[in-house]
DNA sequence: GTATTCTCACCTAGGTGGGAAGTT
DNA sequence: AACTTCCCACCTAGGTGAGAATAC
């Protein structure tokens, strides 16, 4: 049961925040403490978007509803967003994969939580992808950011294991993208090693200082992967229009943000999936009289 | 007595072995499993460096000697290589310093030691420095190597705790460069952060496939840290002449690879001021009642 | 009542030197 | 006798959910 991510190599992370200006004008900037005014909104990059899904669409809540009916982890379809782009000929080739598909499954059949807490937490399951059709000799820049679904604020229902509609969702939080730490990657390396988000860590401290996606508890949320052909002359915020972007969705990894578990059954699997919970194994415990 | 790295900010590193011809093609490679053939000799950057010492002058063994009477952690006189190359006006200004040097002085007075594993070990101290002179917009390789003292095989006389000359060195090993695995910083960067070479390990495997630093044991050797001015658009090995280089020597990180302590008062000092050895303090030991 | 925060035991992951055992 | 290897106890560093305490 516990989960093992699969033998292709990895490329690590660490954790990072960016700015767009930051990005765009160091081509890799690594400094942790972009300042929360240069934080520009996501739209920037949704209205450059050539796979973004209409998120109104993926509202349900029914963890047995629209989601579970995608066929597929790889996100090769181009979909309609508001202001409709056509992505470069070279971009539309590129297609992603989540690797870690089967798992996302499990919990997105229960209706996946996330924890966020003031220091911030990790997601578990992790994101991971692999990338193909890309170019090799090019590089690339790869981020994600996580988007509400819809607007609405939940609850969970004890008695009868089921979320509610609690009412219209709280203001929207600051948006942040995370930026992979290795980026940019050649497109070679994006073609041997899949790229790992495990660092990547969510906060529900709307002054956070540390770069965390900072997410609203109780709200249901979308993880999205983007890629973006860096070009080597571009070094600056105004460039950013001449680069070309693809964002990929993968529905089975959409979770609601909370600040204890809410449905036992998802605490269990996490007990039972993630190597630094083994301490809560049935097994493992210490009866009341061992102790 | 314990060592706690001073506030400066600083950049993680990983683990990374870097070609040549890897770094000069990507940019930036974060490749792991560089072939072993596409190694190059460290002497194409030695015959480039700006600040390299003569290394037949640093071969005192005495811990009292040469090394001690270097006034200085910071390198900025431009030293005579094999063959003189004058640093473009804007290296020149490029300065370095060494950030632990108060531990380093503190073991190189004992005359320091590192141990070397199959599997690779760290250093200890940790090499950590800070620059400054670059041009903040633009992009800096830094890397490390660790070259011989001298021609020596050494052993050391426990009775009189010193060393002696036991004979002519083995056969060289392949020689390896550690690029950080930050690179390439931006200029900005290296003004604001300093760059630990905490990740770095030595190993004594000459089949190691990890990237580590090939060492012999019983031989003396001296870190070097070297900076690269990049050019956005040399993308191969054949540009690599036309790279910009300085070298920079801290003689008070002369050390010996063993691969088990020598000399006592290393140990006590390793045990005393490296945070993982706590466990072998005096008090928290057990005695052999307690256990 | 519901949601959040905090501390804790219990893990993963991996960096230490000691010391026994092995090699040359 | 000198040197190397291996396993180990003991650390650092930090990721888990439980459950009590607190906030709203």
């Amino acid at each position: 049961m516990e989960y093992t991510p699969p033998p292709k190599p990895q490329l690590s992370s660490r954790a990072n925040a960016f700015s767009i200006a930051a990005l765009m004008s160091s081509g890799s900037s690594k400094d942790k403490e972009s300042p929360e005014s240069t934080i520009k909104p996501l739209e920037q990059f949704v209205e450059k978007s050539s796979c973004a899904q209409p998120l109104s669409d993926l509202s349900s809540l029914d963890p047995h509803g629209d989601f579970s009916s995608s066929p597929s982890s790889l996100c090769t379809e181009p979909l309609i967003p508001t202001t409709p782009i056509i992505p470069s000929e070279e971009m539309a080739k590129i297609s992603c994969s989540l690797e870690t598909k089967e798992l996302w499954d499990k919990f997105h059949e229960l209706g996946t939580e996330m924890i966020i807490t003031k220091s911030g937490r990790r997601m578990f399951p992790t994101i991971r992808v692999s990338f193909s059709g890309v170019d090799p000799e090019a590089k690339y820049i790869v981020l994600m950011d996580i988007v509400p679904v819809d607007n609405k604020r939940y609850r969970y229902a004890y008695h009868r294991s089921s979320w509610l509609v609690a009412g219209k969702a709280d203001p929207p939080l600051p948006a942040r993208l995370y930026v992979h730490p290795d980026s940019p990657f050649t497109g070679e390396q994006l073609l041997k090693q899949m790229v790992s988000f495990e660092k990547v860590k969510l906060t529900n401290n709307e002054l956070d200082q540390h770069g965390h996606i900072i997410l609203n508890s109780m709200h249901k949320y979308q993880p999205r992967v983007h890629i973006i052909k860096k070009k080597d002359h571009t070094a600056s915020l105004l460039n950013l229009k001449s680069e070309e972007f693809r964002t990929f969705i993968f529905p089975e990894t959409v979770f609601t943000a909370v600040t204890a578990y809410q449905n036992q059954l998802i605490t269990k699997l996490k007990i039972d999936s993630n190597p630094f919970a083994k301490g809560f194994r049935d097994s493992s415990r210490l009866t009341d009289i061992e102790r």
